[in-house]
RNA sequence: GGCGCUAUCAUCUAAUGGUUAGGAUAAGUGGUUUUCAUCCACUAAAUCGGGGUUCGAUUCCCCGUAGCGCUACCA
């Protein structure tokens, strides 16, 4: 039938509320999320909790903050309201695995019922001895089908004693024991397996919850999710997967896996060898749009030049049909390098923004962006504008915003530095004295309009003044860097002036021409 | 050990049964420049190995090799 091709594409999102969310889920989340869009379909949240001990609280919600500044949207699921609680969404509910109890149980019965699953009563022991036993043969460590042949005797009486015990089996899935099981696999093409290979999966725990495999397929099913987007560390589980929709009778989705991301050493991403969570590279400064455009990369382009999208062209040119099948190495360089694009096209006023928990955070500034103070120099006046300007300055020389305090402390404290440092290399501690006297007269003599406009980051004038004397661009330049700064590398000394001057007056520039002067003449 | 996946510059990757194997990041060199950064130009840098198929394979097939993933009452 047609229909089957009309089908509106619903896929899904669904973590587990473990933690942090790592750069690998955000892959995840955003291709799922890019494949729904791209097919006006729908994009579900589910949340699966079914390992009661490894909940964290807030993961769902930080989960849900992290998304969001990510632009990954969801319209359908779990999500949290104003007041930060824990709500859903949708038609398909409930989203939370650990309130769809009853129909898995149901569902497991079901296969009980029909001899396709059966109660395990083996304990941990019996299987750790098993697995040793197995593995020193050098045999593939699986269960051995013990109790799904068990009498119908032995059964009740075992029964019986877990029940005095108040303890409960746990169910398996009996894989059939011939035959074979292939994956169609978006990605990856078609991947066969031997039935007789795959182990008989628990399915239901003693503790009344489902395991992944029983959950992910009942959800999917009554979620009417058409495309399943996971990582490629599931492609051995998806023959069980398919095996459990024949069981039940039901058409599977399909699937596309997508490939790891990797350590620097190949192997799969993982905490140790640095940075993993999302959070991490965005409070190192990392821009979302930065972050979300090179997530975007790994395992997937779109076969034409172009480096740089938004998230609507991603939307607009995704296809899974284009996800390459080999695992992508991480690489930060070419993250910082995009992070740097992305800062140089931010307008001053939103980088400035951006960048004042920074600033905060290097103990230059303390409170909010308005009415704020300036620390060292409390008495001089302080301007949202001033950090503005710095922004602009600094816009293109950044590659993370963390950098920002590091960078521009001369802003917020005058600058220590050795008297040397004043002396331009082609030049001597003499003459650069009499350019920093000469400097002093000149920016004395500045009519004042000429930095209460705009337009101050231009140095027409400076360079009018150099000229006209005839001096030496660096013998002038390089010392009134190092007297207003204290450093020798920074933006251009007559925009840094400038900025000063708008920030702090022109007392402060003279103030640091003289304690160069004084410096010199010791 | 078993099963599976993968294999193009250091990294992300493009391409093709016939090309000087392309781009980007990083690196190096040069230019611009008062420094740093930007920007521009240039340079170096790859088809894992062996067999087939073919007039011709980096591309298709097989076998190796290597790397990785999975192998739980975790997901």
């Amino acid at each position: 039938m047609a229909q089957t091709s009309e089908k509106k594409v619903r896929t899904r999102f669904a973590p587990s509320p473990t933690g942090f969310v790592h750069i690998g889920s955000l892959r995840t989340a955003l291709f799922s999320f890019l494949f729904a869009r791209h097919n006006k379909g729908a994009h579900v949240l589910r949340i699966e909790d079914t390992d009661q001990s490894r909940l964290v609280e807030g993961a769902v919600a930080n989960l849900l903050m992290v998304m969001g500044r990510m632009g990954v949207e969801f319209d359908e699921g779990a999500y949290v309201n104003a007041e930060g609680k824990l709500l859903e969404r949708g038609e398909f509910g409930p989203y939370l695995q650990s309130e769809r109890l009853p129909i898995y149980q149901k569902h497991v019965q079901e296969l009980v019922d029909s001899k396709k699953a059966y109660h395990c009563f083996c304990t941990e022991e019996r299987l750790d001895a098993l697995r040793k036993e197995q593995t020193a043969l050098k045999k593939p460590p699986m269960y051995d089908k013990l109790c799904k042949s068990l009498t119908e005797d032995e059964l009740q009486n075992k029964m019986s004693e877990f029940n005095a015990a108040g303890i409960s089996p746990v169910v398996r899935f009996a894989m059939p024991s011939e035959g074979t099981t292939t994956v169609h696999d978006l990605v990856f093409g078609d991947i066969r397996y031997e039935n007789k290979l795959l182990d008989d999966q628990v399915i239901l725990k003693s503790d009344g919850f489902p395991t992944y495999h029983l959950a992910v397929v009942v959800d999917d099913h009554y979620m009417e999710i058409t495309h399943v987007v996971r990582g490629e560390e599931w492609i051995p589980s998806t023959p069980k997967h398919l095996l459990l929709y024949e069981a039940f009778g039901w058409v599977p989705t399909s699937f596309a896996h997508l490939p790891l991301i990797l350590n620097p050493d190949k192997s799969k991403l993982s905490k140790r060898q640095g940075d993993v969570s999302v959070e991490d590279f965005l409070n190192k400064g990392y821009l979302p749009e930065a972050l979300l455009n090179f997530v975007a990369f790994l395992g997937w382009n779109p076969k034409t030049e172009q480096e740089k999208f938004s998230l609507e062209e991603l939307i607009e040119q995704f296809d899974l049909a284009k996800v390459n099948k080999s695992g992508a190495v991480l690489d930060t360089n070419k993250l910082d390098w995009l992070n740097g694009q992305y800062i140089k096209q931010k307008v001053s006023h939103e980088l400035a923004n951006l960048l004042v928990p920074y600033w905060v955070e290097a103990g230059m500034l303390h409170g909010q962006l308005n009415n704020l103070t300036i620390k060292q120099l409390e008495d001089l006046p302080a301007k949202r504008e001033y950090l503005e300007f710095i922004a602009t300055l600094e816009k293109e020389r950044l590659k993370k915003l963390s950098e920002i305090g590091e960078r521009t402390g001369y802003f917020f404290k005058r600058p220590e530095y050795e008297p040397e440092l004043l002396v331009w290399k082609k030049s001597t501690a003499e003459d650069a004295k009499e350019k920093l006297q000469g400097l002093i007269t000149f920016f004395k003599n500045l009519p004042a309009e000429v930095f209460n406009t705009h337009e101050t980051l231009q140095n027409s004038l400076m360079e009018d003044y150099i000229q006209k004397n005839q001096y030496d661009v660096g013998s002038v330049l390089w010392p009134l860097r190092v007297a207003l700064t204290g450093e020798k590398a920074s933006p251009g000394p007559a925009e840094v002036a400038s900025v000063l001057f708008r920030g702090l007056g022109l007392e402060e520039i003279l103030t640091r021409l003289q304690t160069a002067v004084s410096l010199l003449s010791k």
